[in-house]
DNA sequence: GTCTATAATTCGATAGAC
DNA sequence: GTCTATCGAATTATAGAC
């Protein structure tokens, strides 16, 4: 018992402190997600929060830190790599609260806002990028892939739209993905 | 000088109020939009509003009154319907910052996105079924419908990702078009 | 490393004078 | 009908004891 005695429970607060703030974050917005809230949640002191985050911003840059993990479409058959993307964006949604997070952010929230057009820029863009016939008009192609999957999220996720609620996964992909595809290899019109 | 000798105001005031409101759920969202603020964009105390409004949420409630005026579809050309339908939601959205409001609050308050709800429950669906083949599908194709162009109006109008902001009126009809014309009457997948 | 106590603001809402 | 004054509650953030 020489070196590690005494518990150090830092880095399990922390933890506590991130996974507590995106849930408030996800579910309250940046405005009404407090810092006691989420310490309460955390089972902590409010100070702590401060303490390891210095302040409410410091805090939601560090919980809302975004890996899309958009997939590698490079070695998918063109005609399938739309589906995969709906797929994998319906599922991520699903399992991670952190993009319902961002997305309730950067709509009121100038800070979100920038986070989530540096998301599109570095993880989404040059994915599809990889995939765009002509390399100039994938900025343009990538924005519109990504009004149709944010749109869907939000219909569905946030604002819980009921038709759009209760439709299956097959059902959204079946609909969305000759959307996708035709933003993504379509003749510009 | 028997009955309108004093200049009664109240008429003018609750129209400042409601703009000023207006103006400021748009920009800043439900929770940072304060009372005071919007009292002092028009220019006239805070307690006026509370006099007028009652509190917050009677405000919102009369300053998100949304009409969306879509346009009658049942004359057009069933070809040119989405056409119309996004020219329409376009320059509705240019010239009408409460629909940025609603989409503002609508994300982060809950009784912001019962009314979003409510607006497309009444206002978007019905228009849309009138040009529904088959009646049961009117829901499930309006949210689709819904989903792009709230989509294209999230990256455009709320997050300002740069090539959606980029795009002029005709792309974005020659881009959206066929996939709301898609999910408006091709047969369902 | 954790918590108590509190400073400094800011907000929604109320009471009442004019 | 409009404004002054203010209450009570909640917030972020800090200082310092243990």
């Amino acid at each position: 018992m020489a070196a590690a005695a005494r518990p150090r429970r830092s880095a399990a607060t922390r933890a506590a402190i991130l996974a507590a703030a995106r849930d408030r974050f996800a579910a309250d917005g940046y405005e009404r997600a407090t810092i006691r809230a989420i310490a309460r949640d955390a089972g902590i002191d409010p100070s702590m929060v401060m303490r390891y985050y210095g302040n409410k911003a410091g805090l939601f840059a560090a919980a809302s830190e975004i890996e899309v993990h958009a997939p590698d479409l490079t070695h998918v058959p063109r005609d399938e790599a739309a589906a995969r993307l709906v797929r994998h964006f319906l599922e991520r949604w699903e399992c991670d609260e952190t993009l319902t997070a961002m997305m309730r952010v950067g709509v009121t929230n100038e800070a979100g806002a920038e986070r989530m057009r540096g998301v599109f820029a570095e993880q989404i863009e040059p994915v599809l990028a990889a995939v765009c016939p002509v390399p100039e008009e994938a900025p343009t192609r990538a924005a519109l892939v990504a009004s149709q999957i944010l749109g869907m999220a939000l219909c569905r996720y946030v604002l819980h739209v009921p038709p759009a609620v209760g439709l299956t996964h097959d059902e959204v992909v079946a609909w969305l993905a000759p959307t996708i595809q035709r933003y993504l290899t379509a003749e510009h019109p």
